[in-house]
DNA sequence: AGAAACCAGTTGTCATGACAACCTGACATC
DNA sequence: GATGTCAGGTTGTCATGACAACTGGTTTCT
């Protein structure tokens, strides 16, 4: 093995329950990140990387794919698989910026400024599939991280869980969290990322002059049974926030 | 087949170029789109299509976990493919705004205001990986739709893209279309979405009011030997542009 | 009636095997 | 020097086969 192709030192548990293919996926990713693969060099090629781990190609293949969609190596027909600058950030994933935050080793707290049962307004009944009017559970927060507000997020869940999304749990833990707690599995959200004008309240709340430039986020999110499940409306101060993501080619993967 | 489950109607052509597991994807896509396969019902299951399109049911998974990365079906376990709603728009990749708008059948043209040789700022140099100060190609563009200004672009490329991107190429085509067509593929982007106000030269140009709400994004994108090859940095109007994406919950795929 | 066990149906994982397509570098030819 | 050919190396596609894990419905037991 020549010294530009990089090793994955690679331990692959057959006892776990995770799949071969994400724990080598998950180990090549820590590997980068660290440095220990370094980017501009090629990892070793699918048929030694099988050989020496002792699984199929086709599993090393999966796994190099997930890398793939990630943007975390970029494959070549015939040449090998590059590791790319890990400049390139994090990948397009249906999170909750609770997560993301931890994530990201910023402390989140949370001031919890509302939660109610009210009639859905328009939008929200039409992106939950609800009747017009129908009582929803509302929900508003202040989101801070190292202590400076950045998000103010207005959530609306249908009425069926209001046990799940408690006042406690909203100021522990993120809306996601408290949602997969209880079994609710999301899967896929439509997600609209704008601008606008803060407004008084807003400004107030959120640190930034009235008027100031708001980067704003609505999102409705669906459960594994394709039923929507949240409804999101989140506005952040544009100079202490901004929404970074790695974006792959269409790849056919 | 019970009237439940959808059919797909797909036609593999396998003296295509084209893979048979894209090929199957795109028909089934086309399918869910145009609403032959209705939101809310379940595909055939994974066996049986494959038996009733001839081919091996790995191919038929890779097909749906294409579809199931782009938002249009959730996979569950032991209970089959669920066809989602498809007011859930497009999956995040790596696309042009030119190519995007041909492709919501919106007309773009292009205004070309300004193409020149500049020593390539700080924060460029250090994204295309160059010395402070090394010469860039720069240009700057408005793009309407119909006929309203909805994005002010300004984008710098390595000098030794000059004899790519032409005048005469801006004017008619997308960037990405122009190296395209000179053989650089991209693969990969680093994005970063945010806001901020107009100041008066961009107010003017994009007909909002100066101070106003404009929606930001910089991308730097590489090609497929993980070189940089485009920083841009692009406004739009906050009231009449916002990215529409679907986002999928991390599925190991 | 409620809980536990069972079963059929479906997706998820993994392996083996074969071949195609692409790319690069070396070599031959003009 | 430029162009063409070819072999070796690598990724890409596809198939066959086997088994595990999950889910919901049904049956059995208490």
């Amino acid at each position: 093995m020549g010294a530009r192709r990089g090793r994955t030192d690679a331990v692959l548990d057959r006892e776990s329950p995770v799949p071969l293919y994400y724990q080598l996926a998950q180990n090549m990713e820590t590997a980068i990140r660290q440095g220990r693969l370094s980017s501009g060099s090629h990892l070793e090629n699918e048929i030694e990387l099988a050989r020496q781990l002792r699984v199929s190609r086709p599993t090393v293949r999966r796994a190099i794919a997930l890398l793939a969609n990630r943007g975390l190596v970029i494959r070549r027909h015939g040449i090998g698989t590059l590791v790319v600058p890990v400049r390139v950030r994090r990948p397009v994933r249906l999170s909750s910026l609770y997560d993301d935050l931890q994530e990201a080793g910023q402390t989140p707290s949370t001031r919890l400024l509302a939660r109610e049962i009210v009639p859905a307004p328009a939008e929200v009944a039409g992106s939950l599939q609800l009747s017009r009017g129908t009582r929803v559970l509302h929900f508003e927060r202040l989101r801070l991280a190292t202590d400076q507000p950045i998000a103010l997020m207005r959530n609306f869940v249908p009425l069926s869980l209001e046990e799940v999304v408690t006042e406690e749990g909203l100021k522990s833990a993120g809306l996601y969290q408290l949602l997969r707690q209880n079994g609710i599995h999301l899967r896929l959200a439509s997600q609209t990322i704008g601008a606008r004008s803060a407004q008084r309240r807003e400004a107030r709340l959120l640190k930034v002059p009235a008027g100031g430039p708001l980067l704003t986020m609505r999102r409705i999110s669906y459960d594994d049974a394709g039923q929507p499940v949240e409804y999101g409306s989140h506005v952040y101060p544009a100079e202490r926030y901004s929404f970074e993501m790695s974006v792959v080619a269409d790849s056919r993967t």
